[in-house]
DNA sequence: GTGGTCTAGACCACC
DNA sequence: GTGGTCTAGACCACG
C-alpha cells in the first residue's frame, strides 16, 4: 500500500509518515484499528526498522496514533486526525494566499484556481 | 532588514534566499539595483560570507539576480522575478487545494478562506 | 578514473562534474548505481570533500544524479541524462556552425569535417 | 558599435575581445586600420580603461592586432585573423562532434543539423 | 573593492 | 556509514 520514492529528496521516515496520514484521513486505516508492527512494516518496505520506529514516534507525538506497550500501535480517533490535518492545511493555505496577494495575484484569480483545482479532486498524483 | 531564525530547521542560506525574494517581490529591492556585497551582508547578519555566497549563487541560478565579478550582485528584471514566484505559488496552491479536498474541506469553505486571508494582505508575519 | 588538470583555469568542481557526466553518458556509470561517497572520492582525488559535495550538488540540481541523506548518491535514469546532454550538444553545435558560416567556412567543408571527426569516435583526447 | 551585456556572466574584457574579433572577421574593421585608443573606447563604453587595456593585450597576444608604441593599435592582416578563427572553430567543431558521437547522435543527424543551422546564416543572435 | 573558488575542520540529520 | 550545512581563513580574477 505504501510506495517509497528513493529519488525524493525528503527522508524516508517523512514519506512513511505522510503516506500513513493519508491512509488514515481517507479512512483506509480505520480509527482504533491496529497498525502493522514496526518490524513487519520494515521488512515489507525493505527498510531499516529504525526508520519505521521514527515515523511511528512522530505520528504518536503529533497525536495521529497511540501506542500500547506490549500490544502495538493503533489509529487515533478520526475526529482528532482530521482536526490536525485541517489545521495544518489551513496554515499552508493562509501562507500561500498571503504570498499570492503580495505577488499581485488577484483575489478573483484565486477563486478561479480553487474551483479548477478542487474539481480535480483526489485524482492522480 | 533580514532577521534569521536559528530555531528554524531550514538552513540559513535558504532563509536568506527566501527573505531576499520577498524583498524583491515587494519592490523594496528594485530591479537592477545593487544588492549588498557578500561580505557586507555577512557581517551585518553575523554569519559566514560563504553562506551568503551560497544564497546569492542559488538566487542567480534561479534567475532572481545576476552577479558580475568585481562589480557586485544586482536584482534581475522584476517581470522575471514575478513570473517565477507566481509559478511557484501556483504549484503550492494546487497542492494544498487538492489535500483540502481529500480532507473533506468543502469548496465553499475554501472560497471563504481566500476572502479572509486575502483581505489580511501583506500585513505582519 | 578521473584525472584533474590543475593547469585548467576552470574550477575543480566543474571538471569533476564534466568527467562524471561523461562516465554516465558512456554507460560506465550505470543508471541507479551508487556513486562513490563524497568523502571517498575526495580522498581518492586528494581534494577537499566540500569540492566534491559541490560537484554532486550541481549534478543533482541538473538532474544527472539524485542523493539520499544517509544512503548515498545515485545515477539518474539514463534517458534523462542523454536528453540533457543532447540538448546541450545541440546548442553548442548550432553556435559553432553559425560562427563557421560567418567565418566563411563552406557548408561542404563542414560536412567533410563531420565525417572525419565522427569516424574518430570516442577515441582518446 | 559594441554593446556590453552586464547580465552576461563572462567578464567585460572578454566580451570586448569577442566583439572586436567579430568586427575584424566581418571586415568592418579593415586590416591595418587603426583601432580606437584605449581611453577613447573606455569612455565610449563607460568602463574602466584597464578593462580595454586587458582586451587589447589579449588580442595582441593572440595575433589579432599589433601595437606600435606611441602610435596606437592596428588590425592585423585579415588572412591571419581568419586563420586563427578557423582554427578555433575547428577545435570546437571537433570537440562537439566527438561528444555527439559519444552521446549516440547519428552521423546523419549531424549532417542534417549542419544544413539547417548553416542555412540560418549570420541572421539574428 | 567585488564575486568566486578552495581548504580544513566541525556538526547535524538520516539510515 | 552517508549527504548536507556552517565556519574560518586563504587565494584568485575582475574592475
Amino acid at each position: 500500500m505504501i510506495i517509497l520514492d528513493y529519488k525524493d529528496r525528503r527522508p524516508i521516515y517523512e514519506q512513511v509518515v505522510e503516506k500513513l496520514q493519508e491512509l488514515m484521513i481517507c479512512g483506509i486505516l480505520e480509527e482504533n484499528s491496529q497498525l502493522p508492527s514496526v518490524r513487519t512494516l520494515a521488512t515489507e518496505l525493505s527498510i531499516n526498522p529504525n526508520t519505521i520506529q521514527r515515523a511511528y514516534a512522530q505520528l504518536e507525538r503529533d497525536g495521529y496514533i497511540y501506542s500500547v506497550k506490549g500490544k502495538g500501535s493503533f489509529v487515533a480517533d478520526q475526529a482528532v486526525i482530521i482536526e490536525k490535518k485541517v489545521w495544518e492545511i489551513d496554515n499552508r493555505f493562509h501562507s500561500v494566499v498571503k504570498e499570492a496577494c503580495m505577488a499581485g495575484i488577484s483575489c478573483e484569480e484565486l477563486h478561479q484556481k480553487v474551483d479548477v483545482y478542487y474539481s480535480e479532486g483526489g485524482t492522480g498524483v
